[in-house]
DNA sequence: AAATTTCTTAATGAAATGTTAATATCTATT
DNA sequence: AATAGATATTAACATTTCATTAAGAAATTT
């Protein structure tokens, strides 16, 4: 099963918060573990998070006020707090806020689990691919990046595997200018060594030989750069 | 201000069923109260509610039994539970059918009343799924979702069973376009892991027997992303 | 020319899917 | 509660898809 889940764990207890991720993690969600809501913040911007699970009593900044944060930067994330003690109001300003729910310390890591997967289940991608562009026409090709498929406008069709397909929805983004290969290593592989380089190269070569249907059209080499999908 | 929000409310104690309507009522939510599963189900066959707040433990029908049966008439409308004491099984139960949330008596009211709000504050759902028809016509085939009904122009005709109809309806909602597999999973199996995966791509196997009587319609895979129901 | 980078094909193993059959579960009726 | 019939899940095995790695050739830079 692909396409985990991200969830950002913002919890100041060092133990509790190793285990709870640990068990979030066999449970095939990503996890990231903030110790404290100055973090949490900080960390909530640099990445997209699907969910976030916000322990309320917590130093320098708390759950609810970490919350209010979040809340200003988006308005649609769900969001489920930890209370240590059943403090009604801190509960009911949770839910001012707009929490989808919120748990009592101890709680029971299967409902949370349920919880968890209730919240996700009922919330559609508005925020993923769905509004990214995915209709490109480029020489004699059609490509159509949410079916993986390239086809030429005199019949041809192609199926593009993930990376195939990833590969040259970059270049077809950058057309005529430079894809820098870190640039595209660090988004499609997650990581520019050697290896995912060659294998870069290897998939260059496959779309070459797609695009060979039109002679117009070249994948060229910059040098220790990176390639340049373009015409003539 | 005519907008109030339609709460049935299915609790077989009367002394405690009266209360929480009289509470509910005077918090501005027009209030059904029905005794018992049986009642209830006929109150929610009758008139369109926004949301239901089930107790489990109840006689002739239970909550569970009774939140089976609303899911297969409406798949989005929110149900709460009550449970008397903190029965995990139950609980884990209840979210697998579709549960919302649930409560363990005795709670607090204000604390419904803000889980409430919560519920019926999420932004609506503008999934593509959501619809009302039942009745469609693609390739040589005309599709009766309500009565599951598949049914082919020169004669043949399939009674599917509730899952294939499930599946069928989201692959004909999303014609000739990706349905993900996730999104089918989370919809209709309600889970998305390795086995809900097994059980789909079976189904798969089933519809596409049944739309093999028009050689012009495919169920094709896009790997690692889902399904697309298309034509030639 | 030596070193580095790129090109291309092919081999491998892992993961996802296709399909049928065997169990298990559910539901209605006796 | 017992049974049959429908439905759903799981098992088993086949097939396909895919990413990576290896390996040698070619191109580019120094």
């Amino acid at each position: 099963m692909k396409s985990n889940k991200r969830i950002l764990l913002v919890e100041d207890d060092p133990n509790f918060g190793r285990i709870l991720k640990d068990y979030l993690t066999i449970n095939n969600y990503e996890v990231s573990l903030a110790v404290n809501g100055i973090e949490g913040f900080e960390k909530f911007n640099r990445s997209d998070f699907d969910l976030c699970i916000l322990d309320i009593m917590m130093p320098f900044k708390d759950g609810l006020t970490l919350a209010k944060e979040i809340r200003e930067v988006n308005e649609l994330i769900p969001l489920i707090f930890l209370t240590a003690k059943n403090l009604k109001d801190d509960v009911l300003k949770g839910y001012k806020i707009g929490a989808d729910d919120y748990l009592t310390k101890p709680f029971d890591s299967e409902i949370l689990l349920a919880k968890i997967k209730s919240i996700l289940n009922r919330k559609p991608n508005l925020s993923t691919q769905e509004t990214d562009e995915f209709e490109f026409e480029f020489g004699q090709f059609d490509f159509n990046s949410k079916l993986r498929i390239l086809t030429h406008k005199e019949g041809d069709s192609f199926k593009l595997s993930p990376k195939e397909n990833q590969l040259l929805k970059m270049l077809v983004l950058n057309f005529d200018d430079l894809l820098p290969r870190d640039i595209a290593l660090n988004k499609i592989w997650r990581d520019a060594n050697y290896f995912t380089s060659r294998s870069m190269d290897v998939y260059i070569a496959k779309l070459r030989k797609y695009l060979d249907k039109d002679v117009s059209l070249k994948i060229i080499n910059v040098h220790g750069e990176g390639f340049r999908l373009m015409k003539e």
